[in-house]
DNA sequence: ACGATAAATTATCTTGTGATAACTAAGTGA
DNA sequence: TCACTTAGTTATCACAAGATAATTTATCGT
């Protein structure tokens, strides 16, 4: 059909090669799933099928680096101490933190791969629920508890309220992105102003968790909260 | 192989062949996705795959049937009157709704073969978001208004911020189910305490969207909020 | 320029799956 | 009881997909 030029259209080097068979992996299984085919895959790059088996033993191989790259690769540990600096407000570093945390993980390839994985049972799912638990949800909890000057998280460990409270948090982010970008949902109002709500009632319903004192959830609809 | 004794074995009628073909594809689509074969689907109920070519012209047909036995079949419209009950408080119309809403959604059928089926682009999770909006949460904020004595839905439409809020509330509760059902993580509460506090978080936070005037969140860690 | 190395292709095997057509036999009614 | 209807089976096709072996050829060091 569509021979591409002969000439100059060969021997790239393993490793490029290999990386290019998984870029172009990443973007066939987030489309199609894991069924997506191997035919197809060296179609699209343009070489025939049984070069990606110089590549990698078999598929389930492949789909492991898709994995890797996908998200091992690009959780950034920089990410942890934007939450953790307390020379600046709570709820300014959560909003930056998700601003680009989203910026990597609203992308259909992120989320149609999660999703595809969690079902075919590759427990990557659990995985990364547990990698999102320790990594940011502890430090998150140790950080409200902070801001109403409680004992860190070291000394007592997070309340089975306070996990499911920011999992309702973490969860409902995550559910945005679903439907904006994979239902292709109409959303009502644009990810910032969502992100400013949910974040000022993360920290009002721990207010009350934590302390009792319940704190003025949504400062636009009535007078400062210097009170 | 696993000859069954060939007598006795045949001629049910075709409304239970049909319905019992359609019970095991939403089992085993449910399993293994919409690739879960129609040999294995005959091989489940003991039958030979061409059989099933009987009952349904092509595999798209059995799973549009799933999608109705599934998700169309299981909506009960007597949930609305429950949430709209005014002659009961609202948090606890919305604690019995979701106690019997999720004793419908949060098995491994429903879940998968939903999320299965937003993946393949059937465009039922688009339908099926939209009527949720519709059905239930436009209810919810009209209720919500009530609570707070305000204009009902019909004269002032949802604005974003309630719908987003709603969302978020939704979507926590389905994250929830699928963190316990379906990636089996640990969750750190039973779902019925994780009800009632997103129930209180939410009607809490629409109050400041609503009224401006924030309410107690959580009246286990604080003094009745009569102050 | 040449020959070794390895990148890439061709040809092919096997298996699994959706689908169809022709045939078989269980139940039913006159 | 016999024939008619139809539930169910057998046999088979076409094709897509994972995988392998043998062969070809681009490229690089000498």
């Amino acid at each position: 059909m569509d021979k591409l030029p002969r000439t100059k259209r060969k021997r790239l080097s393993s490793e490029d090669r290999r990386a290019q068979i998984v870029r172009a992996a990443i973007d066939l299984f987030a489309r199609e799933g894991f069924q997506g085919s191997t035919r197809d895959l060296a179609r699209k790059i343009g070489v025939t099928q049984p070069l990606i088996y110089r590549y990698f033993p078999n598929k389930q191989e492949l789909i492991r680096e898709v994995y890797n790259e996908v998200f091992v690769r690009k959780w950034k540990p920089q990410w942890e101490a934007t939450i953790r600096d307390r020379s600046r407000p709570l709820a300014e570093r959560l909003k930056t933190f998700y601003l680009e945390y989203t910026s990597v993980v609203f992308s259909p390839e992120w989320m149609r791969i999660y999703i595809y994985s969690g079902l075919i049972g590759l427990e990557l799912n659990r995985w990364w629920s547990e990698f999102i638990e320790e990594r940011l949800l502890m430090i998150i909890c140790d950080e409200l508890r902070n801001h109403y000057s409680l004992e860190p998280i070291g000394d007592v460990s997070a309340t089975p309220a306070e996990m499911e409270m920011l999992w309702n948090f973490q969860g409902g982010i995550f559910y945005y992105g679903m439907r904006r970008d994979i239902y292709k949902c109409v959303v009502h109002t644009d990810f910032e102003r969502y992100l400013e709500i949910t974040i000022k009632v993360l920290i009002a319903s721990s207010a009350s968790l934590l302390t009792g004192a319940p704190e003025q959830l949504d400062p636009r609809l009535s007078p400062d909260p210097a009170a």
